[in-house]
DNA sequence: ACTTAACCCAGTAAGTTAGTCAACTATTAC
DNA sequence: GTAATAGTTGACTAACTTACTGGGTTAAGT
């Protein structure tokens, strides 16, 4: 098992998309912003989620990520496995020949933690995050430092303009 | 969270503990070959499975290990810390500063997650484990295979003395 | 003394993570 | 048509961890 910032990051992402691609598409560089995670490394990420048919993304100006289907549908368990982030445990990957033709001493033990914790984040979907009320805090939260870390970056822009 | 062949190795190894060290200390070496692990990187793990006093060691010949109390009281939570394995997923271990002074998106996922995780693996002991019909099965299977193998190690010693 | 086996420490090849950099392509707006 | 936007792709890398090897020291039994 390893669930790591690789499967935290798109976990994040994906839920700050299911938050604000409502209406129109999310660029990557606001989710960036947004969720302080490297730019080039989402766009790695997302190569994956795309291709997981996870979200759909649209090019151009205008253009960004939307989820592809409804936030009900999509659970923490696709996402994780999306990016690759192993939950199985065990060092034969349920083969069941961890030592070498046969099972090892503790071969059930992880294959039973493996399937709980599975199942537990196969419970869990976009939607259901997004219900609860400290994620919304947090998300507008999110959104009120993004809006003045741009006004300061046009400010910036315009006091360049002036000189 | 990260569960790699460090945790597996040492749980390996106390639930082979649990199931020799009945009557005399058990050797590393005998561990290290019935459930093929590396035996320099066995002295590593029962180094700091001995300094979370889940274990004692005794010298010389005749010596071995043996737990540190009874298999009832010692969890697989346990030797999963004891070795250093991180069982949370949290960007912040808890301290909920995942996003510079604030928590992050999805801390709260994590956090349950680990929870989760934490009390399933508190719940189950090393006798729990012992109790299982498969464990005892494959353990005797161990047993008989290392029997093996030293009737034909003595019988190589053999040969060779003879020559 | 000699053997046994725990104990301790330094080093290391291979793999993963999290990230950068650079180029290319499709789409929209002017 | 041309510039700007934003996705898409791939190569590359510093830092870190894992799993392991090897060499030595210390304590205990015979």
């Amino acid at each position: 098992m390893r669930l790591t910032s690789k499967g935290r990051y798109a976990v994040t992402a994906m839920l700050d998309l299911a938050f604000h691609s409502q209406l129109k598409p999310v660029t990557l560089i606001d989710i960036a912003a947004r969720q302080t995670i490297s730019l080039s490394y989402l766009e790695q990420l997302f190569a994956r989620l795309r291709r997981a048919n996870l979200v759909k993304g649209v090019r151009g100006p205008g253009g960004g990520y939307s989820l592809c289907g409804d936030a009900h549908n999509i659970s923490i368990a696709e996402i994780v496995a999306a990016v690759g982030e192993r939950i199985d445990s065990t060092k034969c990957g349920g083969e069941a020949n961890c030592q070498k033709t046969h099972e090892c001493l503790t071969h059930d033990l992880w294959m039973d933690l493996g399937d709980h914790v599975k199942s537990y984040l196969e419970k869990i979907t976009l939607a259901d995050l997004l219900a609860k009320n400290r994620v919304q805090e947090v998300a507008e939260r999110q959104d009120q430092h993004a809006q003045q870390t741009i006004e300061i970056h046009n400010h910036a822009d315009l006091m360049h303009t002036l000189q």
